[in-house]
RNA sequence: GGCCACGUGGCGGAAUGGUUACGCGGAGGAUUGCAAAUCCUUUUAUCCCAGUUCGAUUCUGGGCGUGGCCUCCA
């Protein structure tokens, strides 16, 4: 098997992956902000991070720890409790919630962990105060600002220089800063406002910090890859290197950086102005999570994605198609075909479970097997056919009785030769989304 | 303005210095009362202009176009 290989943000280049330690892999991807519902840009994150931990649980033996962090502390969780008139802790224990139902539809494994911004916190206080100690950061007002012009490297993951940032209009201008690109690391709080006892206010941690002492706490001050969403890249990740390398006094953080595309509604990006976020919750209703999951592995995790029903009405034919040659075996695959292996090129590795599935469906046995193992290695296949079936018929708004009544009414049309009115019985279900097929004497029914 | 990505057949979407990706859809056929499902066959593509090369969709330069980041955002 050859070397899986990743395209590094941080050098822009396709690189071969070279674990610091092949016993003890580190990925750390950036989890949700508990706010309000995921949506399906957040479950491209999941699915591709969840893609690349598979892939890397077989080159590595299990010996892989993921984390993927939960951000339960943040500006837009306050002003959701303030508009839904909601306790902090409701929302986000209901958010949380609702994402981690949503990963198990999309059949994303579980990470190796998951901690909580709120449960750091004193983590986060250290390492102000470390950061403060050693020059990098500054008090003022009860707040503490990270000066970026203490850390040499600043920019260097984002392509971007100092000068180019300076002082814009798209910059938050504070009199409190030093320069307009400094970043809060602790804020003091308002009366009503989260806020936990500090050295300089009763306050809240800045968003960045969480990751770095997290990712430290968990897997160490330098470890092997870190992911995220494309908009990621700046600030949030380009801060969390500025603070740790700065604190740690090293000069890498993640060694692979790592990022996925976005996702647009039919060619626009997604925006709550625009009013047309889809949630993952929505999707997998209307769809199912198998469905969602193949719609956002059909395209290359870097390239956009553009979330539409054509692309989605496409999957769903294609998962249809394939549960004809589902089988209910629990055979793991134990080598990674070389098409995810270059980049997680998912779309090509979709390619060829096609042709695998093409020769299996002309009986090639063996075939059959990769087929089902490949499918499954995607995390797809994750129910029986049986319940697939099942579960397509709680879509639809017919009872069972009424489609075989109406089957019936049609066989004795057409034993009446009244093809007419056979077809318009056949019709009628169509229009249900239930079709029919006529095999061998018998009438079979199946939901669209 | 700075930085970056992308532009492949009707649509989605890979790959590649020279050979059919793949899927969906379309067309034709077998089958059917007619269909559906299935099977067989099949059509169509590399934004434009130069350069490098025996040969470029692929490499280089220029142009045009689309999108993203530079503010919270997966």
């Amino acid at each position: 098997m050859s070397n899986l290989r990743l395209t590094n943000s941080f050098s822009r280049k396709k690189e071969v992956f070279k674990p610091l330690n092949p016993k003890k892999i580190s990925l750390y991807a950036c989890g949700p902000t508990v706010y309000d519902s995921p949506h399906v840009g957040n479950a491209r994150s999941l699915v591709v991070f969840d893609v690349l931990f598979r892939v890397l649980k077989v080159l590595y033996d299990s010996n892989v720890i993921y984390v993927r962090n939960i951000t339960d502390v943040d500006d837009k969780i306050i002003e959701a409790s303030l508009k839904n008139k909601k306790s902090i802790d409701e929302i986000t224990n209901k958010i949380t919630k609702i994402f981690h139902e949503n990963c198990e539809s999309l059949n994303c494994l579980k990470p190796s962990m998951e901690p909580k911004a709120t449960e750091h916190i004193q983590g986060m206080i250290d390492m102000t105060q470390s950061l403060i100690k050693k020059g990098y950061a500054y008090e003022k007002d009860g707040h503490v600002y990270f000066e970026v012009n203490s850390y040499k490297e600043y920019g260097k993951l984002s392509n971007k220089n100092l000068d180019d940032l300076k002082a814009g209009s798209r910059v938050e201008i504070s009199e409190l800063k030093k320069n307009p690109m400094d970043f809060v690391l602790w804020k003091p709080s308002k009366e009503k406002e989260p806020g936990w006892e500090s050295p300089w206010s009763k306050g809240r941690p800045g968003w960045h910090l969480e990751c770095s002492v997290m990712s430290e706490k968990y897997l160490g001050k330098n470890f092997d890859i870190h992911g995220g969403g494309l908009d990621l890249v700046f600030p949030h990740h380009e801060n969390e290197i500025a603070q740790s390398c700065s604190n740690n006094n090293t000069k890498k953080f993640a060694n692979y950086w790592v990022h996925n595309g976005f996702v647009t509604i039919n060619k626009e990006k997604m925006s709550k102005s625009l009013g047309n976020i889809i949630s993952i919750s929505e999707a997998v209703k209307k769809y199912s999570g198998q469905v969602v999951r193949l719609a956002l592995l059909s395209a290359h995790y870097s390239q956009p994605l553009d979330w539409n029903d054509k692309l989605l009405e496409n999957q769903k034919t294609i998962l249809n198609k394939w549960y004809d040659l589902f089988l209910d075996e629990n055979k793991d695959l134990s080598e990674i075909d070389e098409t995810l292996l270059d980049d997680l090129n998912t779309p090509g590795f979709i390619a060829k479970i096609h042709e695998f599935y093409n020769a299996a469906s002309k009986g090639d046995k063996e075939k059959k097997i990769k087929f089902n193992q490949a499918c499954k290695f995607l995390g797809l296949f994750n129910v029986t056919k049986k319940d697939w079936e099942s579960s397509k018929k709680t879509k639809i708004g017919v009872s069972e009785s009424y489609i075989n009544n109406k089957i019936e009414e049609r066989l004795k049309a057409k034993i009446n030769g009244d093809f007419a009115l056979a077809d318009k019985i056949r019709d009628e279900l169509i229009s249900k989304g239930i079709s029919i097929e006529d095999q061998k004497g018998k009438t079979i029914w199946k939901v669209k």
